[in-house]
DNA sequence: TTATGGATATAACGCCGTTATGGATAGCGG
DNA sequence: CCGCTATCCATAACGGCGTTATATCCATAA
């Protein structure tokens, strides 16, 4: 498929919006939400603050948009998760693709999920609703389990991805703030908590044990 | 108790520094983090910036010192959960305790455990270490449980206990941040974590629910 | 060619945390 | 009582922040 022959690209008229968004990235990932000012990016790309304001009309705007592509990369990572014929198994690997992403970029993630507040930006109730989009994925999984009788019948697939959600959540944000630490790391909560999940879901306790340990890569 | 005859307060001659952490404690709560500045707080008081700066030495400092009252508040909640003749009850009694403290003063609780910089304040190993001490009441429910026969004899507390410092935090993160919307709940989301966790544990479906509702206060 | 509109540079405004300086004041040894 | 010292505090400033008003380019449309 030959796509170059003309203008593909969205932006061929501003560079500048596109170094501005990756220099932000890029100082978010490695220096953290504390080192991101407006007067710092338009001097590494060699421009006045005044890009900022045509480009994206404020801080927050810019960083909204870095959120939008975090948010892509991490759909794109869930995508990847290839259906199999062992649901919980599957289950476990959105799981694993969740704390992978989280851990990858945790400032991103800290924004789109943990109210991070960075320069002044905030949530709206659609960026919430996008987040709880998210959540199909996992929904779906969960009524394989279901359907395929490795969870309980009457199992509620829409309080139960909620209640993974939640422990998701704050594993990624608990390992990140460094309050996982003693005997136990982070890896062995997720063990635990994927285990616990499908065995109270209703799932025998040596097959749920097989397919996190599958899904986790072993 | 005549505790007035003399003096038995600490900073007898600086309400300065009194009147610094309340109305920081006041602006954080009614307003939120952003509203937090020196120049704020010490026009509120009638003093100068150097106010700050003698008192505590620094913006982040005296947000440490309000963090810390806010443990010392949760502590007090804590310790006001009384023992019973049911653990599961007990453990979700401190459960319940924990999110209301997180609801109550979100800001405080996105300080202590949700990596929130908050005027440039970072979390020291020693916080974290205090923020894990807090682990041991329910760590202790825990064992109850398990020495009662409610939870499998071979539960491991102390993995059982950051899975449920895990739930915990992610629900009220997520709570505070608005993501759990659509049918169910915070509250019900709390109430199947709770169930689940206790089932998964070992204990009878029907129990758990039992001890669970009456935990939570029917 | 001229006109128009968008991108940009410059400089400023009002915030922020922080600090250097100097003045007030309280306690205390003489 | 005097003078010394130490502490608290007000003033003013510094550099950095997000943001904006203004003016200047410059490419394109008429």
């Amino acid at each position: 498929m030959l796509w170059s022959v003309s203008s593909d690209r969205q932006e061929p008229a501003s560079p500048v919006r596109r170094r501005l968004l990756d220099e932000a990235a890029r100082v978010l990932a490695e220096e953290g939400p504390a080192a991101l000012s407006a007067r710092r990016l338009v001097k590494a790309v060699g421009a006045s603050t005044m890009a900022v304001y045509t480009h994206f009309g404020s801080m927050p705007a810019l960083v909204r948009e870095v959120m939008r592509e975090g948010v892509e990369r991490f759909l794109s990572r869930v995508d990847a998760v290839a259906p199999g014929t062992d649901p919980v198994r599957e289950l476990t690997e959105l799981c694993r693709v969740y704390q992978e992403f989280a851990r990858a970029e945790p400032d991103v993630y800290a924004v789109m999920f943990g109210g991070s507040s960075l320069a002044g930006f905030e949530l709206t109730q659609g960026d919430r609703k996008m987040g709880v989009a998210l959540l199909r994925h996992p929904r779906d999984a969960i009524r394989r389990c279901i359907a395929s009788g490795r969870f309980r019948a009457d199992a509620d697939a829409d309080l139960l991805v909620r209640q993974l959600f939640v422990q998701m959540h704050g594993l990624a944000q608990l390992a990140h703030a460094g309050y996982i630490l003693g005997i136990y790391g982070p890896e062995d909560v997720l063990a635990g908590l994927l285990r616990d999940f499908a065995v109270a879901s209703g799932d025998d306790p040596e097959q749920a044990a097989r397919s996190v340990r599958s899904g986790l890569g072993e």
